[in-house]
DNA sequence: TATTAGCACTCTTGGCTTCTGAGTGCCAAA
DNA sequence: TTTGGCACTCAGAAGCCAAGAGTGCTAATA
């Protein structure tokens, strides 16, 4: 074994021990628990250099090391090896997955609870996006007057709706006939392509008057629009507090404020999708201060992506301590994500 | 001034000062802070008979004292002043309040936060109580083969709806014609008197097969079963990280535990609901061990009322620490009602 | 009887010191 | 390049002490 390679497998052994003991690692100790054929003196070299790399640090001078969020980069990407979770853990998360659920934002919400539970972190699903996904019906019912329900079909079979207000002497009759014109001319297009403009020329040829049509049509549109928005659910909050990790409390306080904005979490979640290079069953892993998010500095990220049918997606993972089993979190993404994606097949076959 | 008037006057001081230091009171800082026309001695008489009494506890012997939950509850009762908001505290909670939502739980949410923002504890929002609102409208829409919306008009405009699985072959005609009959003849039903028998009862005369029927019959059922359930709303749990009472990493710990298991607290909501006994616009007050939720020991409900329409109506409040300044929370609850109350009156009117 | 001054006693809190142990860096030898 | 050895560092635990806020009790007083 070459110098470099047992350097590397030095910051794996830091890595791994540090994850688990949360104790910064001397080099004494390292030997004890892992077998290397050099001496404890040797090892101090090696983390003396691990330490000019980057990749590791001392919390004070006479503290053994920790990884850096440059160590923790180096093990995500080329040290770590992801095993398979055990049949006994592919069960305890089956087992918390309610296959009797038919709508898929229940469903994520169920995948949502049932992934903090088994990794004990805090579990983040977005829902999917469908701003590039399109509109197969559209109805508008009348539930009282001045008030109607917006319904949209979207592909693959994702309803979406919404209260709106309509001219209240606006009859049953006027409103099915805007409803079937702009269903007719909206059939099968992109949500992100209708415009007003797409909405006004739709109900050119009804024989409504301009000032009722309007208010339905602003209606109908801002109904679309909503349609598309991105939520998210983050669930396991508290989990953080059992965390060593968070014991401070200001890192604790710090942390669930930022968390309480899930506005902002969904946000950020967005931006580094765009950014993602790899295909849909690849991981995003972000870690420590590669998360631009206040009070975040020592979580890392892991998302994913789930599938609804073949072109609408959205994302799925976990929020937890840097120092957390990358290997281990990552399989039980993993296995929930496979068991979502099953189970939309399952309701759109 | 009677002995016991000032007794209660005492009592009355120690809980207010409690409230605002959060520091045991000692009889010589109850002097410093009101002006009692006494010495301290006499209030230490005083306060040595309200402990006998079970209003107020040492912490250890050469501490002040602190307000018992009993003590608590005394002042809750009879001790309290609720005073009014004022105009800038009333504007920024209307602020707060965004006055374009049309849909009732969007409403609520946007309340919830609102009250957890403005009392900087965790507001608690219960949706609405449906079970004794009437089926106005039912429409069961064809999504794609195998997929239909049920949609329900409830009173007072409330609108619920879930997709349910049908059978593949049931036509868009077929499906038309038992939604129909279901409509007609369950119209104006209370939701807790509808049942599966009801539902056979009403499509009788179709021409349907009865294996085709059944389905949709069932979960038409399970759509209008799942209509009444009682959502809750918390927000703002890292809140009480900020606050002193949970600064013991222990507590907060169990607190936020159980506060995420939002089905048991709305649960209880609903329990304590039942045993209400004043009208819509009182207030149900529980402190301390009263509440039923493990971790909650340290903590205080306050809850009441909102409506929609006449029948229709759900809870609002929120859950802060046994020491919290009650006057002021109360008529922030208050104020939040009030503006929910009549935005809603807005939507429906 | 109700109130008050005085006093001895209690207990937490915060500051200080000391001690211990795990860990480091570096040097000289292998 | 590796190793044994050694002096040095520093956080954290433990122990100690003094200060301060508060109490209960007693005896005197209105």
């Amino acid at each position: 074994m070459s110098v470099e390679d047992r350097k590397m497998k030095v910051l794996q052994a830091i890595v791994d021990d540090y994850v688990t003991t949360n104790e910064p690692v001397g080099s004494k100790s390292l030997i004890e628990r892992h077998n290397f054929p050099v001496s404890s003196a040797t090892l101090r070299n090696d983390m003396a250099e691990l330490e000019k790399m980057g990749l590791i640090e001392k919390p004070h001078t006479s503290a053994g090391r920790i990884p850096s969020d440059r160590g923790y980069r180096e093990y995500v990407d080329s040290l770590m090896t992801v095993d398979q979770l055990t049949e006994a853990e592919r069960e305890d998360i089956s087992k918390r997955i309610d296959t009797t659920i038919f709508e898929a934002r229940d469903l994520l919400k169920n995948a949502s609870a049932a992934l903090s539970e088994t990794t004990g972190l805090v579990s983040l699903v977005m829902t999917p996006r469908l701003a590039g996904s399109s509109l197969l019906q559209l109805k508008i019912l009348m539930i009282e007057p001045g008030k109607a329900l917006v319904v949209m079909v979207l592909s693959a079979g994702v309803v979406k709706d919404k209260v709106v207000r309509i001219p209240n002497f606006l009859t049953p009759e006027q409103l099915k006939e805007i409803s079937d014109s702009v269903e007719k001319s909206l059939n099968g297009k992109p949500l992100d392509e209708i415009t007003l403009v797409t909405l006004a020329t739709s109900v050119k040829e009804t024989k409504i008057p301009d000032s009722l049509l309007n208010q339905v049509l602003y209606e109908t549109y801002t109904a679309i629009k909503q349609a598309d928005k991105l939520d998210v659910f983050l669930e396991g909050e508290h989990n953080m507090l059992k965390l060593p990790d968070f014991s401070e409390l200001k890192r604790a306080q710090s942390l669930l404020g930022t968390l309480s904005h899930d506005g902002m979490v969904a946000g950020y979640v967005n931006e580094i999708e765009k950014e993602k290079t790899g295909g849909d069953d690849t991981y995003m892993i972000r870690i420590g201060q590669e998360i631009a998010l206040e009070g975040l500095e020592d979580c890392s990220f892991i998302t994913t992506t789930y599938k609804i049918g073949d072109t609408i997606s959205g994302n799925i993972g976990v929020i937890g301590p840097k120092r957390m089993d990358y290997s281990k979190v990552i399989s039980q993404i993993d296995f929930v994500r496979y068991k979502i994606n099953e189970q939309i097949k399952n309701i759109n076959g």
